[in-house]
DNA sequence: ATTGACTCCGTACTTGACTACGGAAGTAAG
DNA sequence: CTTACTTCCGTAGTCAAGTACGGAGTCAAT
């Protein structure tokens, strides 16, 4: 359990958070990361919490929150504020339940005009493309 | 089945398509419809072929058509490309399919996320945010 | 014939999450 | 010490699908 003292530049550090440069210089541009102070004329060191942090933002973007909502996660990360994060997380379920929904619908036209496609058979006209006139 | 003589300003046209003005132009630009000919300094006119058109995109975007996938679509319109567009059409339900997958994965993880939520009761961390770590 | 609404056309802006570029300065290898 | 790779920093560009704007010109009604 001993605490590494920051010894990563911050290639080393993308590289182990699974993520390019750049978008550790963006997430700092926007706040989600704070940037280590500048040893004199040198450059920046980070250490297993940053990876750790980084690692976190993509989890939570993999379940569909944004960057503002994640910023808003990690503001509620000492878990002192159960309910406003449970308040975030329960929004999200409903709107990825409604995405759900959607999906399942868009699947079962796609399958019905993919299944239809054929059945006019020789020069007649497409029956996919009518599916999707109709029902899309 | 009378055929009406294009009777639709822009303005009309976008209306009864239920989109606005400026998407209409917009489509004009990608070339998903056509500018009829302008009357000498005049007014260009819309007619029901126009409106069904701009329905048949809207529809295929709803299923998860890009616009670059729909212009391939209506080049297909005729129905004597049954082969590419159910090659198309079942591109896109994988797509759709994958999606579908993973937004299940991600229900899970939230539903439990928020289930957890609470259960540390007082002051300890929250489980949710711990969820979202772990499984996110 | 003067409003007011609409059309035409080109250009530029928006959003979200990056990605690219360019030049200066630090750092590691030989 | 030179060479090659990083880092630093700011600015600018990308993508999709529009949206907004501004200055004409046109049309219908008063
Ligand atoms: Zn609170
Ligand atoms: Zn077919
Ligand atoms: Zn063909
Ligand atoms: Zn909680």
């Amino acid at each position: 359990m001993h605490k590494d003292r920051e010894p990563l530049t911050i290639g080393a550090f993308a590289q182990a958070a699974g993520v390019k440069v750049e978008t550790i210089r963006y997430y700092q541009r926007r706040r989600l990361l704070a940037e280590p102070a500048k040893p004199v004329g040198g450059i920046r060191r980070y250490g297993d919490a940053d990876v750790a942090r980084v690692r976190f933002i993509k989890s939570a973007q993999r379940l569909g929150f944004n960057l503002d909502e994640i910023a808003e996660l990690l503001r509620l990360e000492d878990g002192t504020h159960c309910e406003e994060a449970r308040r975030l997380a329960e929004h999200k379920l409903k709107g990825v339940r409604e995405r759900l929904t959607e999906l399942r619908r868009m699947e079962a036209v796609l399958a019905e005009a993919v299944a239809n496609c054929g059945t006019a058979g020789g020069r007649l006209a497409c029956p996919l493309i009518a599916v999707l006139r109709e029902r899309g």
